[in-house]
DNA sequence: CACATGCTCATTGCATGCAATGCATGCAGA
DNA sequence: TCTGCATGCATTGCATGCAATGAGCATGTG
């Protein structure tokens, strides 16, 4: 089991940052490092490639380094499948198979988000804002969608570290999370697709002038 | 490198349904098979799985089998995906940067398809629709699309292999195809990520009957 | 006769040795 | 000084040994 717990330490190691995108891992050295021999680090290697965490096949592992372009398609894929649980979420309050406390969980996370990015504090609100868009794809109740999502999050998450931005657009982020909340909420499928959609694309074009790569 | 052929070769059999739905696969069973040792196999199998072909995490892997509910939710994924790469493609289109050729080996797979599905080759229809909707998917240019889609396509065709279905469908199917295909050729994004959507959509609504899942 | 329990064996997970490969470095010659 | 080549090294790919674990089966008992 050593392959798992591996694999999850080293994931938790790149989305925070400590292997920046473009570090080069080694099998020995994170072997060493986490004191396991290499077969179990050379199977985590194989599994976060197959997650887009990992690239460059053959010498030479790399943390992922997307450039503003792969980032946008990206965001493109993820705003499709976000749109899909959104709508998937509201036709299922509409069915009535959501228990009000789902829905009171879900503004919940969004206020917490609100209120841990306008305090200043970056990490929280990111992790928040994850736990929000993910917790909405969890009432879409689509196993599929969610584990394609918590790919492309992971993957935006590791590109789009070091611009922990600044919370000027704080406003706008929380009114279009309450929009999809209401949407979600009046179980409108269409409504609640397009509010995500857009999220996500703003979003996206927020994130853009992380185009600063050099080194 | 054998371990990345060895993933082919065992991508290939579980795809052509020698390996059927809840098959047990064994390392030491399928190195012998393949001639290798259990070390690519493990590896292979680590590829699969993390491809969603094979599961069962723990004591023995199977083929995955996939239960109509389940199917259907990999069909909407699908959906979404196939709008958003249809819509890609239709927008490439109306900005000219879709060459004629392009364009037009895409008809010519919608063609052969047709062709292949009404004289009754039914592994080969299957072969041609697939490469006509990838085709599409990759004349949407993102990558990250592309390869979600090729995933849900290995998933759906293992778990719908044995119900290659007869040919009543097939007047619609192309039809389908075609509204699919003026609609990208007209440059209208909304239209072709519609057109798509309610194709995959039908699809998915005519492969559900194949719940006649026993053994 | 059914159920629980203990045993045996198949199968996988992990570690490590060995061979191959690609890269960097240093030296020699132009 | 620059370029080309050769050599040494770091690193990975693959094979295999060993230990652990879970499953299946047989047997004994209620």
């Amino acid at each position: 089991m050593q392959t798992e717990t591996t694999r999850r330490r080293l994931r938790e190691l790149i989305l925070d940052g400590h292997y920046p995108p473009g570090s080069r891992l080694g099998e020995v050295e994170v072997a060493g490092t986490l004191g396991v021999s290499r077969t179990p680090v050379r199977e985590a290697f194989r599994a976060l490639t197959a997650d887009g965490l990992l690239a460059g096949s053959g010498r030479g592992l790399r943390v992922v380094r997307l450039d503003a372009e792969e980032l946008a398609q990206v965001y493109r894929v993820r705003a499709a499948l976000e749109a899909l649980t959104a709508e998937l979420a509201a036709e299922r309050q509409r069915a009535g198979r959501l228990a009000p406390a789902e829905l009171a969980d879900l503004t919940e996370l969004a206020d917490r988000t609100h209120r841990a990015t306008a305090d200043g504090e970056l990490a929280a609100g990111v992790r928040l804002n994850r736990a929000f868009h993910r917790r909405i794809a969890e009432l879409a109740a689509n196993p599929v969608a969610l584990h394609a999502l918590d790919r492309l999050w992971d993957q935006i998450q590791v590109s789009t570290l070091r611009s922990l931005r600044a919370p000027a657009r704080t406003g706008l982020v929380d009114a279009q999370h309450r929009a999809l909340l209401d949407a979600i909420t009046a179980g409108d499928p269409e409504a609640a697709a397009a509010a995500a959609r857009r999220h996500v694309l703003d979003t996206c074009a927020a994130d853009r002038p992380a185009a600063d790569d050099k080194e």
